[in-house]
DNA sequence: AGATCGGGGGAAAACGTTATCATCTGAAGT
DNA sequence: ACTTCAGATGATAACGTTTTCCCCCGATCT
């Protein structure tokens, strides 16, 4: 009859009141333990925590958050995970969270469309969330910071040079990035740059502007912008088409995966980079200085702006008057792949 | 006195009590149209729809999943996130989880020490985890694996070709993978094939088993390993000794990093590849195909190592008794980074 | 010695939801 | 016309915790 017999322990997590019972005391004196007060005696204390570790009890966290109202998850929308700049970001929340102890969890926005922006973020507060980071690299984050809603805490990462909006924001100051770079090409000698910018995100990119500002405030004529997706097929295929344009000789890409593209097309049409072009990216992603040439890029520390969106979260969330966006201005890394026009 | 005056709301969620009142019927009846219940008028129905929209009502997650002990958040535990295996897996995760309607958090374990695990674990159950992913590619994830309380849904997703323990597991045959690498640069007609491996893993780690296994079989003596971090400038040092002995042709990576670090290294100091040394390198990240030489590599696809994972949790949590490990075998990409010898 | 005070701890309420149970209605079956 | 039944709804309990309230006690103060 034994595989007839009922299983003798369904296995039922302990809960305070199993704890309460070990260690013959009352319910909220368990409670209390638990959370440090103050005004409990050292040995009923003591009774408490034996009695906790002994049946492995663990508070439940759902109970926990709907009694006391305190959160203690923080939740990133994103429109990509793995990319360089989503992982790194993502990295950098998780650590400062963690620090204090609260958890993360991350949910990815499909596109930039109604339908997939709502699925998120009902998706998101399912979840008993003390706020929303909304990382705001693309067109689905952007939507995404628009759609929630009121009253719910919400800071924005991302790559403005000011904030969007009146959502607090921790930012990348790309448009100086871009300036710099580009000025940098500029000064190197080159009468133009050329850029070849990420998909269009609503009016316009930091890159893209600081690189505008840069050619006209050294009344350089602006080439047309050559658009392009975020991965380096895409920076391959311009790179076809500019090895047969003679006037180029720098090229500005709007991230490193499309540069590096970029220069494996002209290298595979024996055009050589820096002596014929020079190209500059942007994120300086790890491998990107082991290239052959390495490549001069735009250092934007993405770990940090993680951290930072926390950490204006936290206020945020504390109910802080002055929760200030923040701006940091990446750093321009100059490395083989860029030198003076050959003339 | 404006600035004296109380906040005049300081707003509260609304709650099911709201929208009922709202929409003149009781709380349960709410609940009922909010689950799709049957057994509920039309009207009654879009009345409390409407109610819903009015007051942009949310459901609490915590009470929800508190009361019905249904849980649709599932917890990753990893020793990094940004590193490219780690994240597409993530990615992988996430992506089935979304589409199961379930959320997904991630703590990071710091180190295989006792400490950090111990707090990664705490951290994660203080979430109502419906269960727990652990990505056991470095000892951080093998501890934490190991220190999850039992009672407690997880799986494991990895590299080892059989299962770990007594937790079902999603895996990579990294052994058979390591063994088709090396056989390959075998039959090319190299003497034999040198090894740079992570860090060492506890016991042994599948790539370098099967390494091993490919040179026992063929009669190929089997050189000392080198040991290595995952990073590329790990295998930029191992690269400059390398340049310097004479009897080294082929040299199988653990990963694609190592594996460029080691390129460069060749590179810079006037040496071939792959017509002086062939190199092969593990995980097939999208940049290694536009390195020059390109990168043979065994690619791995960890977004469906990820996406089983969750599958196989899915089948842990719903208490099916079969949930079964799977096993894929990861693929070799031959590029031109590998050729037969000199000779 | 009686009033006062504050540490220590239990009883009970409360959080927002879902599950159970009971009740009510109207239609179908005798 | 009287039961029977199923659909539709509300009252109430329950989940596991924290919070509030209150009582007890011993120590201190008049």
């Amino acid at each position: 009859m034994l595989g007839l017999m009922a299983s003798p322990k369904p296995y039922r997590a302990p809960v305070l009141a199993d704890v309460a019972r070990a260690a013959d005391v009352s319910v909220p004196t368990v409670s209390r333990v638990l959370n440090g007060s103050k005004y409990v005696a050292p040995d009923l204390a003591q009774r408490v925590n034996e009695a906790v570790q002994a049946l492995g009890y663990r508070p439940n966290g759902a109970a926990r958050s709907m009694r006391s109202g305190r959160r203690t998850l923080v939740s990133v929308l994103a429109g990509a995970t793995a990319n360089y700049g989503y992982a790194r970001t993502l990295q950098g929340v998780e650590t400062a969270a963690r620090r204090a102890g609260m958890s993360v969890s991350i949910t990815v926005v499909e596109s930039g469309e109604d339908e997939h922006v709502r699925a998120a973020i009902d998706l998101t507060l399912a979840q008993p969330t003390a706020g929303v980071i909304v990382l705001e690299f693309d067109r689905a984050g952007i939507n995404a910071a628009k759609a929630l809603p009121e009253g719910l805490p919400v800071v924005v990462a991302g790559g403005g040079s000011r904030r969007t909006g009146q959502v607090p924001a921790a930012l990348i100051d790309e448009r100086a990035a871009g300036r710099q770079a580009t000025e940098y090409l500029l000064h190197l000698g080159h009468r133009t740059v050329h850029h070849i910018a990420g998909p269009t995100e609503g009016k316009h990119s930091g890159r893209t502007d600081g690189w505008r500002a840069a050619l006209t405030a050294a009344g350089a004529p602006a080439p047309q912008i050559m658009r392009a997706d975020w991965d380096a097929s895409a920076g391959y295929r311009w790179g076809e088409r500019i090895a047969g344009m003679s006037d180029v000789t720098a090229v500005f890409c709007a991230n490193d995966d499309i540069a590096l593209g970029l220069m494996r097309a002209l290298s595979d049409r024996g055009i050589d980079v820096p002596r014929d072009i020079s190209v500059i990216g942007f994120d300086d992603q790890p491998l990107v200085a082991l290239w052959r040439p390495s490549l001069t890029t735009v250092d934007q520390d993405f770990e940090d702006l993680g951290a930072r969106a926390f950490g204006l979260l936290s206020q945020v969330i504390g109910g802080e008057p002055d929760a200030a966006s923040s701006v940091k201005a990446p750093q321009l890394v100059v490395r083989e792949s860029t030198a003076p026009p050959k003339g």
